[in-house]
DNA sequence: TTTCAAATCCAACAAAAGTTCCAGACACAC
DNA sequence: GTGTGTCTGGAACTTTTGTTGGATTTGAAA
């Protein structure tokens, strides 16, 4: 009993936390509450695929959620890394089309989900929440935006400088990059592993990071930023070549 | 008189045709018409800059505007080419934050401004208002992160056999291609018009185009959507070899 | 028509990114 | 411990993209 109680406790959410709940109610926040279902997922499991009809609104009460898109070839492009508290799909939660991308559940989750329905009929009640999400949406949208331009004019080792200097950047990207493994770099940058794996090497040549055990940390945060914003190294050694 | 009558009806908005402003009566039309300013541009002139200050939302009344970012090296890339009827800077609009972009006139343009002010003070008296900029702003999010994925996962002759097929999946990017410049196109793609030259070549010699005068036209509309969805050609000959 | 600036073509090269392949290292279960 | 699967290191190579520079075409203005 005492444990499945603190299993319970582990997993409360405070709703009034996140952006989209903020300056609403006690009323409010309980309506929402009660509009919302529970659901539990094992690791490793699909929370909702992309194309399919709007999985509606999640917040996340415990465990990590991984976002992507796959290529018709198999390389997939994570978008984001998300744990508590936080939350995901706003768009199709709010447009109440088909889903914008895949949602695996990487350890085991659990989320509460508002459907497109509910979030409507909500929205239309509390004015609040309706800016909220429009002001969350806003936000997405710069996100977006940045990463975009991050693909149409970074090199890899200047997004990867990035990616090191503030995965803030990369938006609700949580785990710190030090503890992720090439091939999850390599899945947010949109490249492959190898590739990553050369630009560590050539940034750690390059003095800019450091290596111990298997993972790599900063060692000149000023150069990463310079290389995250020029794509230049400052005046150092070549950043490719071993 | 007759000619600046002509003038003026020329530039005529109907307001109610533009998604934002859909299911408004004639009463909230008229209160956002008079809460807008209208203003006019030289071509080639900024109507504002990116990390400036919010604009404000613009509807474009004639002429045609460019939205881009540049890099620090100088390349830019065109998010949108936009004519009358469209509108653009929803997002700062919204959050009253800096442009994400820059907007320059490329012919003489008039527009109407409605400040971030305006704006949020319409949204919190006109409820159908906000919940169209919710809308259009998910709308707007769905774009990003599909251009977003074309830089992640497609090859440069596939995104060019995307923007010949379909501008619209480009947003609301109107010129039909084939009389677009190629530093134009290579602006669109993200690239070098040299590069886009190759592409275009390499994409007529495979018979997906076919050459009249200066400009291209669609030769193959199946090869093109082939390439353009699998970065494959269908089985035709090499692509950008000449 | 003539002229000029912009747009294009094309080749050769350089650099970045993607691919293939295999050998080690490490981490966890047994 | 021992093994097994995941993760990493790194070389060699191919493909794609970016760059440079010069020759040619085009369209509109003089």
């Amino acid at each position: 009993m005492n444990i499945s109680m603190q299993k319970l406790d582990a997993v409360v959410v405070d709703w009034a936390a996140l952006p989209l709940f903020q300056g609403l109610n006690d009323a409010a926040i309980d309506r929402i509450q009660s509009s919302a279902r529970r659901h539990a997922y094992a690791a490793g499991e699909f929370i909702f695929r992309e194309g399919e009809t709007s999985a509606g609104y999640f917040v996340i009460a415990s465990g990590m959620v991984r976002l992507y898109r796959t290529n018709p070839e198999g390389r997939l492009h994570t978008l984001s890394l998300l744990r508590a508290p936080s939350a995901f799909n706003e768009v199709a939660a709010v447009d109440g089309a088909a889903n914008p991308f895949n949602a695996l559940s990487v350890t085991a989750v659990e989320a509460y989900v508002i459907s497109h329905t509910n979030m409507i009929n909500l929205m239309a009640s509390e004015r609040v929440l309706m800016s909220n999400a429009l002001q969350a949406l806003a936000r997405l949208n710069r996100d977006y935006l940045e990463r975009l331009e991050d693909m149409t004019f970074r090199t890899i080792p200047s997004r990867l400088a990035k990616l090191f200097l503030h995965e803030s950047a990369y938006d609700q990207i949580c785990e710190t990059p030090s503890k992720l493994t090439q091939e999850e770099m390599a899945a947010i940058l949109g490249t492959t592993r190898e590739v990553v794996g050369r630009a560590l090497r050539g940034l750690m040549n390059a003095g800019l990071l450091k290596k111990r055990g298997r993972y790599f940390y900063i060692a000149d945060p000023e150069g990463l930023e310079t290389l995250a914003e020029t794509n230049e190294l400052p005046k150092n050694l070549t950043c490719v070549k071993t």
